[in-house]
DNA sequence: TTAATTTTGATCAAAAATAATCAAAATTGA
DNA sequence: TCAATTTTGATTATTTTTGATCAAAATTAA
């Protein structure tokens, strides 16, 4: 069994009981203790349990885990690119972070840095509010409950009030043919602005949206600084991207 | 069992009875008495209990995890004047929401409704994303994460490019002599912008606060068209602003 | 007030849990 | 296939937690 296996039934476990001993749970897993340790260390890092002294506690916070983010956590693909893209982000560095579930997963992996971070996503901002070394600025707007992130007119003159070091985005689809696409209008005026704004552009873009177009064309290739994506991508394709210029980070 | 397990249980023991002794809490812990008296020193620092001499007390008001906002449930007095105010919200209507306590309270009476929320309050914003009939439109800029709230001059501007029906705001002082006043230039400058921009502003206030100052004065009695407050006021302080124009309303 | 009692905080040894280290096993990549 | 890397589990040293003891402080009773 992998760790992202017991990561999985660990956190399963603790749902039901409220609280399990290191003991129990390599019971559970069928593991030895040292390695039941290693991975709780590991999973309370992400903050998705608390470490107690002899075993774990489930984290229990309905309001902030409403808005957090379960889509992308067990998914070593996505978090594989949110750490490669937050090794770009530097002490004093001011960042767009926009809604997407893979920028959401960089968090984690930010929480040591001293940073400014601008973002419409609620999930980042509640996964951020806890870190003293964080200033967050939140972009004003229309809430998209379903997404849960701001959007609009508004939102976009937000951001054009500002001027970011890096933006860090996701989108729908990225292709030679068709540049940065998306599925919404809304989505892709506000990921416009963050890159009208922003010194450097990254995008982190997983294998499987490389070469597939979306519904709305916004941005060409020549937008973007770095694309940051996986190991399963397609070498072709990552190679025809960078022919035209676009520099090509693959994580992990 | 460890601490955060013990922490749990103690917190919950004390919301049942009020008070509990170290010998109590160790016989129901099964722990030795040192033990209880390490653990409620360590919860006290926490401020989630009062240390006694001999034992521990319930604290009225704990710390606020997340965004949900703990402070002004089970206090009657401001949840009277939260539903006194939240019966002038009509369907249709747009607000505007400070981030007061008292003002939060008002959320579970405007569940029902179908409104337009402007507000700067991430607690408001916790209880409402989830009800349907109720569109948010979240303030931008700065966040203050004490405060759990966005203030700055974008959120100024923000609130500046709307107009709502009502504006629902408290103070931290009231008197005829200085108006209203606030503890700090973030808090007024925010709710100088609702005044401007409401048609009627709702000012939600407790017997206590009429009749005291606070340090920042920011507006004159006359931006205010109703005030709501509850039957502890003072009839004097209350006629005294009622003889200046002021429409008080005594809820409960 | 003083004396008796209770509660506390400090200290310490025992117990429990952890982190660190290292070799074996499993996985990965060439 | 084999070498390199990663993961695992066992061992050991370190840290944390606990309960007992006891003097000092606080509270209560007289």
């Amino acid at each position: 069994m992998n760790f992202q296996e017991r990561k999985k039934k660990i956190l399963t476990a603790l749902d039901q009981a409220d609280s399990l001993s290191v003991f129990e749970l390599a019971e559970i897993l069928e593991a030895s203790p040292a390695t039941i340790r290693r991975d709780l260390g590991d999973i309370a890092e992400e903050g998705l349990l608390v470490r107690t002294h002899g075993g774990a506690m489930r984290i229990e916070n309905p309001v902030l885990t409403g808005f957090s983010e379960k889509s992308a956590v067990n998914n070593p693909v996505k978090e594989q690119i949110a750490e490669k893209a937050a090794s770009y982000v530097q002490d004093g560095d001011i960042i767009f972070l926009d809604c997407g579930s893979t920028v959401f997963q960089m968090c984690r992996f930010l929480k040591k840095k001293s940073i400014r971070v601008i973002t419409n996503s609620l999930p980042v901002l509640a996964e951020l509010i806890d870190v003293p070394s964080i200033q967050i600025n939140l972009i004003g707007g229309e809430l998209d409950k379903t997404r849960k992130a701001i959007h609009g007119d508004k939102a976009v003159q937000h951001i054009n009030g500002y001027h970011a070091h890096k933006a860090f985005i996701g989108v729908d689809g990225l292709s030679v043919e068709n540049g940065l696409t998306a599925h919404s209008e809304h989505e892709s005026s506000i990921t416009t602005a963050f890159i009208r704004n922003a010194g450097q552009v990254m995008l982190l873009c997983d294998a499987s949206k490389i070469g597939r177009d979306s519904y709305v064309k916004f941005a060409g290739l020549s937008s973007i600084h770095t694309l940051i994506t996986d190991p399963g991508a397609d070498a072709d394709k990552t190679g025809a991207l960078q022919q035209q210029g676009l520099r090509v980070e693959i994580a992990g």
